[in-house]
DNA sequence: CATCTAATGTAGCGAACTGG
DNA sequence: CCAGTTCGCTACATTAGATG
């Protein structure tokens, strides 16, 4: 039905109290609306059988004295009755006056009301979210609405009126409600279906965005209660959290019940974009924000192991850093991969395979057969297997391609050969291979002895250089400075170096998960910047001064030899 | 394959408002 | 004060996935 040719009974009860089961009635007031004009009026004290509190008088001026001689209910109900008809019963809070009505008909045995009810203080909350109070007084105060006789029953029942009126244009306008089933269905809709921009979103747009300064690091999304709700990472803080508060009205249902949720907005400033990489990723682990669903945990990524205090090295995998002496690479991805490099080094390279045992025993197995092993149990020569370790090393931390080169030959071979499904296999391996390499290559060493500061030119950040220091494989610290870098700059990046590179610190005894994690995102942002990167090389015969020097050199762009 | 952890879904309770 | 509604939070159960 078109809500023009609907019939609204507005109608407000003046009772002795809140309690339907022990209160009663004590006036009725009513407005008739069709098609937004009012048509009748009634309006009926009722003699509630019992007297009128005193804070209730003070309230609606009505007395124990002015409805003692009212009809009761079970008199005047039946003319109310005729009055709303089959009209949709409108109220503040309807279920308040239902209830009442209700009541009374139910004292006099009669059929509770079978017509539909309409609450304008549903319609209110979810017309005006942003409005401070949906009491009756609020929004007669916002609509300036004249209330003649404020807390009587016509007076409240007319207020009442007037704002059914608004909330119906303000319906068909915002939310294409044209039918009464629209209009009913619409106050039961939930909240958040109906709210466009919430208020808070726009205060923080409007309030908080301005003061972001343009730099990199994390920021945090936090309710009403400061429980963080969102911790992310930016290169530039504006840019990344203006992103979060435009066009939320796009944004899926899960960022949308956030951006709800969301009352401050917290960040810490880094000097890097790598730094803010890794204190987003400790900081969504330690705090567990409901709406991260990445980085919630530490993964014990498989590297691969050299173990190259044995004398005869063979290569394996583990999920374990030790400070053993041996030698680790990566991490790589998973289990499927770590198997993958350990098989292609198996195949490429004469290590041996045999355990400790055997090795000892001299048993000569069929790796030997298969020219894939020196066989160092029979021959014990310690030189001619060295110079095979070597050659691992150049292939793990990507100096040696010929491997690669190799695979390509076989893979065109393959193909050439119509075995379509070896060349695809090949194939995969390959992309997966040179991926792994390429992230060794641009550390060159296993990550004990990753010892570097990493260069970074942004394209996009002209007259910017970021400098990130690695020590024993694990990022310390960076520093982000002018190109090419004041005197003052040059200062603190020499006083960095002395405190980073310190020649007599010791290698740490034992890497964290969380060590692992961070040499994995490390690993992961160098080989996603590894066209605009240059790195220094540290090694303990650098000093300190030197090695700022160097840095320096690459910061101006002057291609220097590494240290 | 058994076990444990993390992610996701659900129920229930408290807080905040509305009416006289 | 009471009753009703809704949201946010907590606790708990269930499910999916990782681990050894």
């Amino acid at each position: 039905m078109d809500i023009a040719d609907a019939t609204f009974v507005v109608t407000d009860l003046e009772t002795t109290g809140t309690t339907p089961d022990d209160d009663r009635i004590m006036e009725i007031g009513a407005v008739k609306v069709r098609d937004g004009a009012v048509v009748d009026r009634f309006q009926q004290l009722v003699n509630p059988q019992q007297s009128v509190p005193g804070r209730i008088t003070k309230m609606t001026g009505i007395t124990t004295g002015m409805v003692f001689e009212a009809p009761p209910a079970d008199e005047v109900l039946p003319d109310y009755r005729a009055f709303l008809g089959d009209g949709i019963l409108v109220a503040h809070n309807v279920s308040f006056d239902g209830s009442f009505l209700d009541a009374e008909l139910q004292r006099m045995g009669d059929e509770t009301l079978p017509n539909e009810t309409l609450c304008t203080v549903r319609l209110a909350r979810r017309l005006l979210p942003g409005l401070d109070s949906k009491g009756l007084s609020r929004l007669a105060q916002f609509y300036d609405i004249d209330v003649e006789g404020r807390h009587r029953a016509l007076g409240d029942a007319e207020a009442t009126s007037v704002v059914l009126r608004r909330f119906v244009s303000q319906l068909a306008f915002e939310h294409e409600v044209e039918t009464v089933e629209a209009l009913l269905r619409f106050q039961h809709q939930s909240y958040q279906t109906v709210r466009e921009v919430p208020g808070h979103i726009e205060s923080i747009r409007d309030e908080v965005l301005p003061d972001v300064p343009d730099e990199p690091g994390v920021y945090v999304m936090k309710n009403r209660s400061g429980t963080p709700l969102y911790i992310g990472k930016a290169k530039r803080l504006p840019d990344r959290l203006r992103s979060h508060f435009t066009a939320v009205e796009s944004s899926g249902a899960r960022k949308r019940k956030m951006l709800q949720k969301v009352r401050s907005v917290d960040w810490t400033t880094t000097a890097t974009e790598l730094e803010a990489i890794l204190l987003e990723s400790r900081r969504i682990k330690a705090e567990k924000p409901r709406y991260n669903r990445a980085q919630r945990r530490y993964y014990n990524r498989p590297f691969i192991r050299l173990d190259t205090a044995h004398e005869y090295p063979t290569v394996s995998w583990t999920r374990r850093l030790e400070a053993d002496g041996a030698e680790y690479y990566g991490p790589v991805r998973n289990t499927e991969q770590a198997e993958m490099v350990v098989d292609v080094v198996g195949r490429f390279f004469q290590l041996r395979e045999c355990d400790d045992e055997r090795l000892h025993l001299g048993q000569r197995c069929l790796y030997a057969d298969m020219d894939r092993c020196t066989v160092p149990c029979e021959t014990k020569d310690a030189e001619a297997y060295a110079t095979v370790v070597e050659r691992v090393r150049a292939f793990l931390t990507g100096q040696d391609q010929s491997v690669l080169g190799t695979m390509w030959d076989r893979m065109q071979r393959a193909s050439d050969n119509l075995n379509f499904e070896k060349a695809a296999e090949l194939r995969d391996t390959l992309e997966q291979l040179e991926r792994i390499l390429e992230k060794q290559r641009v550390a060159a060493a296993p990550v004990r002895q990753h010892n570097a500061a990493l260069v970074h030119q942004a394209p996009d950040r002209a007259g910017r250089v970021d400098v990130m220091l690695v020590r024993f494989g694990r990022f310390e610290e960076s520093i982000a400075c002018a190109a090419p870098p004041s005197p003052e700059e040059r200062d603190s990046l020499l006083e960095r170096c002395r405190s980073v590179f310190d020649v007599e610190a010791d290698p740490p005894e034992t890497f964290s998960k969380r060590d692992a994690t961070e040499i994995r995102l490390l690993s992961h942002w160098v080989y996603a910047h590894r066209d605009e990167l240059t790195a220094v090389r540290w090694t303990p015969r650098t000093s300190p001064a030197d090695l700022a020097d160097a840095i320096a050199g690459r910061v101006q762009g002057q291609p220097q030899q590494s240290a």
